[in-house]
DNA sequence: ACCTGAACACCGTTCAAGT
DNA sequence: ACCTGAACACCGTTCAAGT
């Protein structure tokens, strides 16, 4: 039952009487952004969501809908977040910035770059970065790949994030795995899984090093997708200069 | 209660009195195995695994321990599966098939790519492989980069595969999201949107040329991922030859 | 229209008790 | 050691009833 947590501990049946803001659409989801930040999309209830609004759970069926379009709603919001940059830029630089930026903010948002990549285009707030990115690697020259080209980017950005958060959803399995692993260290007899093991046990030593690994693994991952579309861009260009 | 689905109805308390083979940690695993085939590995629960060898759930927790548990035993049969390559293959060609395989096979069982990209080292069954691709990385030049690059390499697979996954995890949301983003295709004030929602449209016809469409994604993505890191590969070289 | 309060049909997991 | 049968503490979701 809500209303408990209240200074004035109101036995009132409505939400006027006890003074509380009338529950909203709006105020349902910056709630689930809340408690998105603090667990992750998929670590909170929908009993949760209605208790920090000290309400019953079919509120919000009632505003939102089921757990799902609160999702929903909540990833609308964080894509909104991310800046769109000038349309004047190179196609890198342009992509480069707005992967970075996209890093940034899902990351805040745990559980929505999962999301941002298997909702696709059914994302409302996501068409004024397709319609630029797209524009902008046909005016490259990558012509009819661009919308390939476009999904080949940000999901391959997104992937690098959603396993950003998945680690640090269940850290404890990483410490163990990490130890675990940790012996191939010394195994002589099996030199390219000694080097994996020393890389991965140099970086988890602490919360901080672990972080840089992985925004260096980002950068990395990023960067060679770039270097080969800008690879395969000059042989869409050597076939049409030759068609 | 188990045991009625079976050709003599008995009602004995016992499995043998009832003519029924010991549970073992092999039947549970192999039950598992076909239940993530049939639904994916997010899509049975422990009772219905439990159902499948005519047994009560506790029996599960007891021979191989709890759900995740028994994830992780698939997991590591699904990726010892995966056939493992000459060793003196060129390390485009070698990581090439072995991808090329993973998808095959990672599909067969969804759900399993992204757990094999969360669990990362902690599979037993995978370290044969980072061995391998590691040592033919050291091979090809690219040094201390190379368990980096094996990471890149397969977790940009993982993805895609997961994508896939995702992507027939829930078909109905997909054929109303591709509806739905299908009407920017007229919208001459948004070219970059509506050759994205052309290309959308075209590829979400039927089921056929979704997974056509799909698997050309993924060579793509591979593609430019090993074009990029071949280019990393002369800069690595380029810069040992000088120091 | 909005909210209450309880219920429904599940889940993973645990545990004393049986054999 | 292995299995039974029931229970526990949750979940998302629905719905008649209140205001």
């Amino acid at each position: 039952m809500p209303f408990t947590s209240a200074g004035s501990p109101s036995r009132s049946r409505s939400r006027t009487a006890a003074g509380l803001p009338a529950v909203t659409a709006e105020r349902l989801t910056c709630a689930a952004m809340q408690l998105t930040i603090a667990h992750g999309l998929d670590n909170w209830t929908v009993r949760q969501l209605a208790a920090a609004v000290d309400a019953y759970p079919a509120v919000v069926y009632h505003h939102v809908g089921d757990r799902e379009a609160v999702v929903k709603a909540v990833v609308e919001q964080v894509v909104a977040k991310v800046p769109l940059h000038d349309a004047d830029l190179p196609w890198r630089e342009w992509f480069s910035r707005m992967l970075t930026d996209m890093r940034g903010l899902f990351r805040h948002y745990p559980g929505s770059a999962r999301r941002v990549q298997s909702f696709g285009l059914s994302i409302e707030s996501s068409v004024k970065f397709i319609d630029r990115g797209v524009q902008i690697l046909q005016g490259a020259g990558f012509g009819a790949e661009s919308p390939l080209v476009y999904n080949v980017l940000t999901s391959t950005a997104c992937q690098f994030i959603t396993m950003e958060d998945d680690h640090d959803a269940d850290q404890n399995a990483r410490v163990e795995s990490a130890a675990k692993f940790g012996r191939y260290q010394e195994r002589a007899d099996l030199p390219g899984a000694s080097a994996m093991a020393s890389e991965a046990s140099e970086n988890s030593e602490d919360a901080e090093q672990v972080r840089r690994y992985y925004g260096e693994m980002y950068d990395y991952a990023v960067s060679r997708c770039l270097d080969g579309l800008a690879a395969r861009l000059t042989v869409i260009k050597a076939n049409s200069s030759v068609g």
